[in-house]
DNA sequence: ACACAATCTTGACACCGTTAAGATTGTAAC
DNA sequence: GTTACAATCTTAACGGTGTCAAGATTGTGT
């Protein structure tokens, strides 16, 4: 691992953080391989060892957000005791809104593309669906189950969970979006709002 | 306005025209001054004749789009006779996702950027809101009125109104978003279902 | 007829993603 | 230890991008 000369030891490692700097330093759009590759200290075309395409690295650094994302999202619940309070669903919510709020570079990179599988459906195959939005789902179903919610409506709840707080950190990442009040304390009324 | 030697006599109206197709074509990603100039027959520096940079164009393109929006919101509620109705309010978020499910490349385009202002408090500057947001504060505001609704409730369900449509219309336009169900018929029930 | 401002072209620059060819290095087999 | 091989990295080049400077063309008003 001496002074590094030609190997690096630990490239595609680097290079995911370095990406995840850039977007955090000047934004998703000026992520560019050629950039990332000089963060580290290689060549343009370094990279390319590693990873496919820029997509391809796109792709990785959005893993290694959501991995960051799922971990906030299970630690806001980890300290119920009662897995059936439908307050749970409202704790996840609204660390869902304030981890964008908090990471608003985050939002249009996580959310850019096409690159991850949604299934809406309560069933169908989920073994690669988002991991967020499976984590809602798995929590929901067994809350709105002891409420005596008929499957059809429960589907229609879960959906629009998502939406409400999935569209609240979209809108309250926007730029020039005015607020004059706190959103982390905020965001429960809002959500409650329904 | 002959056979169009140097003066194009509409290139600014014509670019962003141009800019509409490609962006339906290929995508918000697929973008550029140079194929909308060819398209229009022009070189590549013609349209800083009319517009400082890409980004200016696009803004002026976003207008263009967020016009025939509008127009399409406020369609949906014009056949409404009871003003005060909240089940406008229904239809101008049902209109407001099938947009955006009938064209899936603006919503990328649309909020992709930051240049549109917007106020979501009930007090403060809309003079420059954001259209559409700024239509449902408009029209919400007398309807939840006269059910009683307190100014700060109404604030917050103003707000949790916008941002479960504008969710759901993320969420419907994603790529790989599979939904067994026909949108049209369902929007409203996922809506209702707050 | 002239002057001027608006409009458009040509040519260049830096940056980008990507690829081909080849150089360097770690590793495993002999 | 030497040798072969695969992994890793570099250099050089290609076409595409936004942008700017210089100058050519054209409409318009004096």
């Amino acid at each position: 691992m001496q002074n590094r000369q030609y190997h690096h030891g630990d490239l595609r490692n680097s290079l995911i953080e370095a990406g995840i700097e850039l977007i955090n330093r000047e934004g998703t759009s000026q992520l560019s391989l050629r950039k990332v590759a000089a963060l580290c200290g290689v060549s343009q075309a370094a990279p390319y060892s590693h990873f496919q395409s820029k997509e391809d690295l796109q792709d990785a650094i959005r893993d290694y957000v959501i991995v960051q994302f799922m971990e906030v999202l299970e630690n806001s619940i980890k300290d119920c005791t009662d897995q059936n309070n439908p307050r749970l669903l409202i704790q996840m919510g609204k660390n869902y809104v304030m981890f964008f709020i908090k990471n608003p570079q985050y939002f249009p990179f996580v959310f850019s593309q096409q690159c991850m599988e949604v299934n809406l459906s309560l069933d169908g195959d989920d073994t690669r669906n988002f991991p967020p939005f499976q984590l809602l789902k798995t929590k929901a179903v067994p809350i709105l189950s002891k409420l005596g919610m008929s499957k059809e409506k429960m589907e229609d709840a879960i959906i629009s969970m998502w939406a409400t707080v999935h569209g609240l950190a979209s809108i309250a990442t926007m730029k020039n979006v005015h607020y004059n009040k706190d959103w982390e304390t905020k965001i429960e009324d809002i959500i409650w709002n329904k």
